[in-house]
DNA sequence: AACCACATTGCAACCGGTTGCAATTACCAT
DNA sequence: ATGGTAATTGCAACCGGTTGCAATGTGGTT
């Protein structure tokens, strides 16, 4: 069982059903020029030879590897869980294969392009809404395709995107917060270089700009992740906090959640939160977040459809494709202010 | 800018360096013959070209691909969102590229085998504590190096395995909740089907069967994850549940946790849960889960050991690598009962 | 100056496939 | 039979590298 069996090629199971390496090789092809019957014989033998063409080899004549370089850096906030789980199954479903890459700091494109070009992958996502366009730019100078998730809407005329409006999600926080009534109320960010986050803030100060009766705060956290939405939060609290905060993103809310209850003071009595993502955990009874739903199946699959697009028409038009996002109502903040008719 | 580059070649470097397509070659590969002068000559020609070597046309002279297949069914627990950084960065670390499969239910190794010899990737690391044995030997079978992360210990005599003793942590559960002073008490397993669900329950009776005056339970949920739970924990409690739980996971914890918070009551008083893994959420505060520490850092470290190991010596001992797992005291139970000295 | 060991280089074959082209075969109508 | 067209097939070159081997170059020794 455990013999060290040496990987069956071409050339031996073309020897043995009788033809010539080309007629095995265009008897794996869709389409290619041989009779059905040697592609049977050709099949029966490899079957029995336990043969797997090489996809690598194929590459090297065909140009196309099929391997799509998936670059993140973010592996600490748990909606990137489902963003992986959505690109790994699509990508699959399209017969691509998902090469991982980990940016882990990194900001540099450099290092990642060249090894993504070392091994020939047909085109690159970068799911990200922290990295800055420069970054995915610098693919498409390589001469690579790629498209940019979670990107900046009109972040470049050279790069493809799928996303979301980043903007009109912050006008959506504000005019929810202004519905309930809160007079004081601020932005609780992430990083400050995030274009995610600088979008948001500014359609949020936009629309905040009408109410000039309303106190408008903003502060950033270090990072799209739990701890660092805790000591964001804590630092409001060691000062006069807002009566509600649109936070960035739902692993923050939930770490602000988490400054505000250790504090003693409760949500939403005390303090109002609004997430962003709806991420599953967002949901869960014991967290109840309301937030701005990113409709991240969406915007995955119109990733993956772009870049099967680029493959097949590497000079097809740049396109943006943005999703529109709701707010979910769940138990963060105060309830809607009926006012009574007449 | 946006010139469609065409990817420089050896042979270009070779011809504007003015030497032979080997010698641009072995300047690319350490500890190859070849002078300093030479060397740089082709190296300062292949910068200004930009030229990188082909790491899949080299990958089919050599035997090596340097691709790693990382497969896992698990997307939908957060702790494999550390799971994959750990993984990612670590191979990455080690110049190995991981090409991530996500088995999404599939049980059958075989189109996964296929897809991956198809690849020609050097090595397997399958991360998963739910797949059977079977699985990994498929792979083992087939002649591929082969690592199971969070497998069975003593799994098989074939495969290397990382990971802990299941059992043991059953017992450490089972003794951790006797020492709390309970008596009727339970396992809320994962999948009845899972290695993982399956030695841990063992361990757990092992322990309470020499506790003849303990009332002992045990159920499944569905899968490690947050509905599973939630929905499992509801069935406990619409009959008579048990004072404490020891539960398969932490998600799985944290779903049953908002399933007793759902129903008026409260964790510990009026029910006892300690987790399993100890994720990063599981420390969050206002989760605070009572939960035993996986190690799981140490576990992917040996994991991508042991496979570098199989890859340069394929022929290697077959090896399983098992952790201690600890403890770690939140607040999901009640307190020790301190007995009074004398 | 002759000799030798060793370092460097290029040639050519090879890795496992694909594909243009010409040769062969099959099939059909006359 | 005969001719003609279309379907199959194999040859050989190629994809982008690597590597064994023989040829050449280098430097040191006597």
């Amino acid at each position: 069982m455990a013999t060290v069996s040496k990987v069956v090629t071409l050339k031996e199971v073309a020897k043995l059903a009788g033809v010539s390496r080309s007629a095995v090789s265009r008897s794996f092809t869709d389409g290619a020029s041989v009779s059905a019957k040697t592609r049977e014989k050709v099949h029966a033998v490899a079957q029995e030879l336990g043969y797997q063409p090489n996809a690598l080899a194929s590459s090297l004549t065909t140009g196309r590897t099929k391997l799509i370089g998936l670059v993140s850096n973010n592996f600490h906030n748990p909606v990137f869980l489902e963003v992986f789980d959505l690109f790994t199954r699509s990508l699959q479903d399209r017969g691509l294969r998902p090469l991982l890459v980990n940016l882990s700091d990194e900001t540099d494109p450099d290092s990642t392009l060249q090894m993504l070009q070392q091994y020939s992958v047909d085109g690159v996502i970068i799911a990200s809404s922290t990295l800055p366009p420069s970054f995915a730019q610098a693919f498409h100078d390589a001469g690579m395709p790629v498209v940019h998730s979670f990107a900046r809407a009109n972040q470049s005329p050279d790069v493809c995107i799928a996303g979301v409006d980043n903007i009109q999600c912050g006008r959506i926080a504000a005019h929810t917060l202004m519905q309930r009534g809160y007079t004081d109320v601020a932005f609780l960010g992430g990083p400050a270089s995030a274009t995610s986050t600088q979008d948001r803030l500014s359609g949020f100060l936009e629309t905040l700009s009408t109410h000039t009766q309303v106190k408008v705060g903003h502060s950033f956290a270090a990072a799209y992740a739990f701890e660092a939405g805790r000591d964001a939060m804590q630092t409001q609290l060691s000062g006069t906090p807002a009566q509600a905060y649109f936070c960035g993103d739902d692993v923050l809310s939930i770490g602000a959640l988490s400054a505000i209850q250790s504090a003693g003071l409760t949500v939403p009595d005390d303090i109002g939160l609004i997430g962003f993502n709806d991420m599953e955990m967002a949901g869960w009874q014991n967290i109840n977040l309301t937030t701005i739903r990113q409709p991240v199946k969406d915007i995955i699959a119109s990733s993956v459809d772009l870049i099967t697009s680029l493959l097949n028409e590497p000079a097809r038009a740049v396109e943006a494709r943005l999703f529109a996002c709701h707010i979910i109502e769940r138990g963060t903040l105060k309830p809607i202010i009926v006012v009574p008719e007449q």
